[in-house]
RNA sequence: GGCCCUAUGGUCAAGUGGUUAAGACACUGCCCUUUCACGGCAGUAACUCGGGUUCGAGUCCCGAUAGGGUCACCA
């Protein structure tokens, strides 16, 4: 009879289902290594989470000897969005996200394939003929409208909305109904049977916990101890969360879609069966429809893989945290990391501090280490929902690019800049070696200046060292009078020799300082203030506006040395003719 | 609303029955210092609540509360 439904339903399979099992063999790895993969759909955003839940995946395949693939989950073709797989493998691939397998850029590699799950589609189809089969699903022609009948009464009525018991109306309907709907042309769904035990089937005491000891009965104030309801409970052992006890699934899920294409949860329970996979990594908003998951692949008669819930990612919003959207947070998109300039490295960094906790102490001990070597463990990830953290990751970032040569840092930032649309013409006629230096004042020795943290930051702080976006922005200490910037100013420009070395440089800017009635040292000035107009700093800070048009900057010396003779004689002789005009 | 997850400073978090309850970011002050940054020192600030188990609970159990997730022919 259900051997006939199939038929029926599905005349044009006619593969036998265990011969998937040898299409796609077991894989040959050691013992322990993890498979895992990344199954996004092709909706067009990618997030912060996205990479995250890539990060776990792809730490724990890689770090065990396993093999981590990319699979594209494209069986919702309303919501597809052309070019989002391209976009999605090359954002990944930009923050160092390495696939062994499955969709590429030019598409696809290895023995699993089509790892796209629009051209799996007869494999689906195959399995839920077998299910058929096996009387274990059904063809249902519940319309639209009618689920949406079903629905407003159930929640009049106070009842869990879905499609179960009574109102699965076509579960058990019989094989002539079914013909003649199909020869009537009706389209139809596959559902799953839930084999949930229900309350008219006896009903379940609900399972208390017991202690150590064994006392089941903890409800010592009198407080119901036992409860009846619907179904019983299955237990799940979580890579992350640990037990996990939840109903068992109760509802007539739909498998296969009007159009031929399964759910998510078929989909996913077929292709990780074949392809493999051991360890199924992914958000916490799947949790709730992991008895669906659960029962499925009892009914296959697979073995379940290892089920790891990550928390996720949480944004604030006014006083409450809130997961990230994607329609609200623009800012929380990769895309946004990119075009900021956060480097890949950081962004990887920041990330792998929140996924595992004991990741910032073993930085701490391995300042240098490649990210590679930490040994990521699953226990130590967070189970609780985190809150991003711009300034952590600006702090991170700052560490990070202090490990980054110079060298490859112009880089870096000559192709930002580029990618994101910025005026590029000074940076390149400034040519890559003048960046290289500007980037690596202060960066060597003991106690390294941290100044950098990402593109667009940099940008803004090495703007004086182009012409076009040099200006001065900042005005003179308020204790220098207005009559002394040009005397300042011309006086340091007599004494300047570009041939000095540090010391010796500011030894003349000391010098100035006290023949124009300034503190050679700021505690002097600090003593007896009254004698004194200012300190040295004072006189450096005007001559640094005038060279860099701010009042702070690194090391002034080495600015001038990178800027050159020329370029310093200018600034100074552009600035007195302003301050000149100022007086006057 | 049902079900599920989560709960330590503003944020990320150590902590697995006995601690003066770590550390990092942020913030504040001081020191170093020609400015800024770096660095050093110090400081503000936390176990959601109520029961229970125990000699002893942040830690175990129950419950409440709060936040989040999920209840689709979306993933």
């Amino acid at each position: 009879m259900s051997k006939d439904l199939a038929e029926l339903l599905f005349p044009d399979i006619d593969m036998d289902a265990d011969a998937y099992e040898s299409i796609y063999p077991a894989r040959d790895l050691a013992e322990g290594a993890v498979v895992s993969r990344l199954g996004p759909s092709p909706t067009g955003f990618i997030h912060l989470g996205n990479l995250y839940g890539a990060f776990v995946n792809e730490r724990l395949a890689h770090q065990s000897g396993g093999v981590f693939f990319l699979r594209i989950e494209d069986t919702d073709e309303k919501r597809e969005v052309e070019g989002a797989a391209e976009a999605l493998i090359e954002s990944l691939q930009y923050f160092g996200i390495r696939f062994d397998e499955g969709v590429t850029a030019d598409g696809e590699s290895g023995i699993y394939a089509p790892y796209r799950q629009s051209e799996r589609r007869d494999i689906y189809r195959c399995f839920v003929k077998k299910l058929v089969t096996e009387g274990k699903a059904y063809p249902c022609f519940l319309t639209e409208e009618e689920i949406a009948e079903i629905r407003a009464s159930q929640e009049a009525e106070k009842l869990t909305p879905g499609i179960y018991g009574e109102w699965a109306r076509y579960r058990d309907a019989d094989f002539d109904e079914v013909k003649r709907r199909l020869e009537n042309g009706e389209a139809f769904v596959v559902r799953f049977k839930s084999c949930a035990r229900q309350v008219s089937e006896g009903g379940r005491v609900k399972e208390r916990a017991t202690d150590s000891a064994g006392n089941a009965e903890m409800a010592p104030d009198g407080g119901q101890a036992a409860e009846t309801v619907a179904v019983c409970n299955i237990t799940v052992m979580d890579g992350i969360r640990g037990e996990l006890i939840m109903p068992e699934n109760s509802m007539d899920v739909v498998i296969l879609k009007t159009g031929g294409l399964p759910t998510y949860h078929f989909a996913h329970v077929v292709d990780d069966h074949l392809m493999r996979t051991t360890h199924v990594i992914r958000g916490e908003e799947w949790l709730s429809s992991l008895p669906v998951h659960v029962a499925l692949f009892e009914a296959m008669g697979w073995k379940t893989p290892i089920y790891c819930h990550t928390a996720v990612l949480m944004k604030m919003e006014g006083e409450t945290k809130r997961k990230l959207s994607k329609r609200k947070d623009p800012e929380l998109s990769l895309a946004y990391y990119r075009s900021e300039g956060y480097h890949p490295l950081a962004v990887r960094e920041y990330l792998l501090t929140i996924i595992n906790s004991n990741f910032e102490e073993w930085r701490a001990e391995n300042p240098i280490a490649p990210i590679g070597d930490f040994a990521f463990t699953t226990a130590k990830m967070s189970r609780s929902g985190t809150l991003f953290d711009l300034d952590k990751l600006r702090d991170v970032s700052k560490e990070v690019m202090l490990r980054i040569p110079a060298c490859e840092l112009a880089d870096f930032i000559m192709d930002w800049a580029e990618t994101s649309g910025r005026n590029t013409d000074e940076l390149k006629k400034g040519g890559k070696e003048y960046l290289q230096k500007i980037l690596d004042i202060g960066r060597s020795g003991e106690k390294p200046r941290k100044d950098l943290a990402y593109g667009s930051q940099i940008f803004e702080f090495i703007g004086y060292f182009y012409e076009g976006s040099f200006s001065i922005t900042d005005s003179r200490p308020e204790n220098v009078p207005a009559e002394d910037i040009a005397k300042i100013l011309k006086e340091y420009a007599d004494v300047y020799d570009h041939a000095d070395d540090q010391t010796e440089w500011f030894a003349k800017v000391r010098e100035l300082a006290v023949n124009n009635g300034y503190a050679a040292k700021p505690k002097d000035f600090k003593k007896n203030p009254e004698m004194y107009k200012g300190h040295v700093g004072d006189v450096s800070t005007v001559i640094r506006i005038a060279i860099t048009g701010r009042a702070s900057s690194p090391d002034l010396w080495e600015i001038q040395q990178i800027l050159g003779e020329q370029r310093v004689k200018e600034r100074l002789l552009k600035s007195r003719q302003i301050s000149k005009l100022s007086i006057s």
